[in-house]
DNA sequence: TGGGTTTCTCAGGGAAATCACAGGTTGCCG
DNA sequence: CGGCAACCTGTGATTTCCCTGAGAAACCCA
């Protein structure tokens, strides 16, 4: 198995890597074409190359030539099910890492023996957030012990653990709702970028979301109010533009 | 993938280029043949080349022949709806970032996954200077990693980011709105050159635009006080023709 | 099943930004 | 030097955008 590191780009995002310097391969299997093309404009944008498939049989045959780094795979495929795909994926790729998706209602501990063995998953309709961080926990993980990358975001004296969920703003801890904490982890992974609602809406909530654009104004407030609560403000607004976060000095 | 770069032509401004030295390729897609001009002598302006289709039939047969760095796509199109194009076009044109064009009040019903790859939006009524600055960072962005352009325009001890929406005199943070935003930017992209007011409302202001003329002359002057307050200026009015910038010491 | 938690809608208040208007100032030209 | 055109800028009306409290609905866990 491949042996990942991290570089930092120009615009101060953290990208993964292999060893050889070579963007990560991802392979999405979806028979949606519109969850496939929203997952391979997203997963792009990581640096990542991304080839897709629409069933099982394409699935396996894109997995031999293109040896992905990690799969996305749909539990629901039209001609065979998730299970049977998973087994002869493993029989050519045995180490690589797969992210399930499945519906919301799916027998959990089904799901729970599939991923003993270092897999995740993620129910649908989900984040993109939820899956960019999913995909570079496992990717990550199965890279070798000696791993450069952690987990950790730091933003001036704020720091946010992916693997923990730990938040803490000058080493008092802070307790984040679940949202609460993907909205901080995509502001944090942009730092001193100005984010648009819209690109926040897009990226941390689920993509059939069809509500009112200011539950990102709403949960903005909820933010500040844990984390720059009496201190220096680090969330800033840009109004009629969106919002930043950088550190407090500065 | 192209791998963008930046050089400075005589006049002072500085262009995209592609890696051989030839020019940025857009495609311009809208059924408003008054959009499409107005967009392509903006565009060509920029130095780049562009070609425009008026359906989503002529825009998939020009991707193919023209091969676009980039596509500005308008969501209302007459034969198809602009979520097919896009699914087609990315099967020809995998990487190529897009600008979609929007009515104002369709943000909130779904946009959602529109700008979750790396692509962008911009409602219409936009300003030109929108729309070249969108796609100007979406160019940029969709170089691989080694990308050597950045987002900080600078004269003199002037400085703006693009990214964070950051401006600084001599070090010294400056908070701007949105439209002085944009209209210091504008003027910064074409420093020691004389820009009319014409010229500024059409770039600056949206093209429906139906004020008075003398917003320009007002928002220069809010400038000044922000940016040449108590210092050497470097806003200067050309009278009968209009206004430049440039550094202060010269 | 029930109580606490989380997510989200709705609506009011308030602050900031945009712009029109008008009177003052400056520079140019005859 | 007078007068005019071009430009500058103070004032305030209007609009737009953002923030946040209150409460309903959904969710989670025991």
């Amino acid at each position: 198995m491949v042996d990942n590191m991290t570089t930092t780009s120009p615009q101060g995002r953290t990208e993964l890597l292999r060893p050889d310097g070579s963007p990560v391969r991802v392979l999405v299997v979806d028979d949606e074409m519109s969850i496939t093309e929203l997952l391979s404009m997203a997963l792009r944008y990581e640096g990542w190359q991304i080839r897709s498939a629409g069933d099982g049989q394409g699935a396996l045959q894109s997995a031999r030539e293109f040896r992905p780094d990690a799969v996305v795979l749909d539990m629901m495929l039209p001609d065979m099910d998730g299970l049977s795909v998973l087994g002869r994926l493993r029989r050519d790729l045995p180490d690589v890492p797969v992210l399930f998706l499945t519906a919301k209602d799916a027998v959990e501990d089904r799901i729970a023996g599939l991923t003993a063995g270092g897999d995740d998953y993620v129910t649908k309709p989900f984040s993109l957030e939820e899956v960019v961080a999913r995909l570079r926990g496992l990717i990550r993980r199965s890279g070798a012990a000696d791993r450069r990358s952690d987990s950790v975001l730091v933003v001036g004296d704020l720091t946010l653990d992916e693997d923990s969920h730990e938040v803490t703003r000058g080493g008092d801890g802070i307790h984040l709702t679940a949202t609460e904490f993907e909205l901080l982890r995509f502001l944090m992974r942009n730092p001193r970028r100005v984010l648009s609602k819209a690109q926040i809406l897009d990226r941390v909530w689920s993509y059939d979301f069809g509500g009112q654009a200011n539950v990102v104004e709403l949960y903005i407030s909820y933010l500040r109010r844990k984390i720059d609560a009496g201190r220096e403000p680090m969330i800033h607004t840009r109004r009629g533009a969106g919002y930043l976060i950088k550190p407090a000095v500065s």
